[in-house]
DNA sequence: CTCATAATGATAATCGTTTCTATTATCAGT
DNA sequence: ACTGATAATAGAAACGATTATCATTATGAG
């Protein structure tokens, strides 16, 4: 847990991009989606440099992560920290944060009657936003 | 739709080990594995051959399909074609059909609310079995 | 039985993601 | 400021699940 002494983690221009890149797109976007927008702004960083900032701030809880329906992991820097769902557009990826108070109760429920422990739950919608419905 | 007289899905016996893979196993399981249960019954299938099958099972609905965390799809012959939702062991891939009319009530008050149509929605639950709790 | 053709399966290709590792850059202590 | 230990980087190669290719095999309608 404690550093030993003299060793810290380092702030990096790349690690700057990549928090910057997530604070400006506005919607989920997958990895390499991300590294494609820091070349086109000019922004040098290694594909495997951005994956592992996801990564790490995926872990701190800075940023959210989802599964688009190919398996795609989509990363998102989300306002609250509260536990919540998405509603994404399957189209643009801007999404919606939903609470979920109903589904927390459900799952927590359903895990207890059947008798499983350490209950996880994934909850994901997909949609099409104000903007791309038919 | 309509076949071209004399042509029509043929029955072999891959497709019968794969159905009865799936019969016999009682949780979810990756492709990988059937493939390997196949073969540790001494029936030759090819891996190509249960993906084939397992995709085309899973568009008629003859079985469910998840994603486990780590992004991999599992496989498991379900009992009711009605839409329902898994509560799945994550040690042994055991699973109990939850029925979530709530849910599907909650994810459609939700999305009518942020003008969102067309949405689907995932949800899944993993934990820990009777048999496998700490 | 025959034969058109559906099904198979070994191999190669895909694609997102992770690992490897030599090189570069950061920053604590002088 | 300088510098050196070492964290961070990034390209290339590896990886693992899935899909495509295509020559071969086997089904079943006639």
């Amino acid at each position: 847990m404690d550093q030993p002494r003299g060793t810290r983690v380092r702030g990096t221009r790349q690690a700057s991009a990549v928090a910057a890149a997530l604070t400006s797109l506005p919607g989920f976007c997958s990895a390499q989606e991300i590294h494609a927008e820091l070349r086109r702004r000019g922004e040098a960083v290694g594909l495997t440099t951005v994956y592992r900032h996801l990564q790490v701030l995926s872990e701190q809880g800075a940023v959210d992560t989802i599964r688009d329906p190919s398996g795609e992991i989509l990363y998102r820097q989300c306002g609250s920290t509260a536990h919540h769902h998405h509603l994404t557009c399957r189209v643009c990826g801007r999404s919606v944060e939903v609470e979920g108070r109903v589904v927390e109760q459900w799952a927590e429920k359903v895990a207890a009657e059947a008798g499983f422990t350490s209950v996880d739950h994934t909850v994901e919608l997909f949609g099409l936003c104000p903007d791309h419905s038919a």
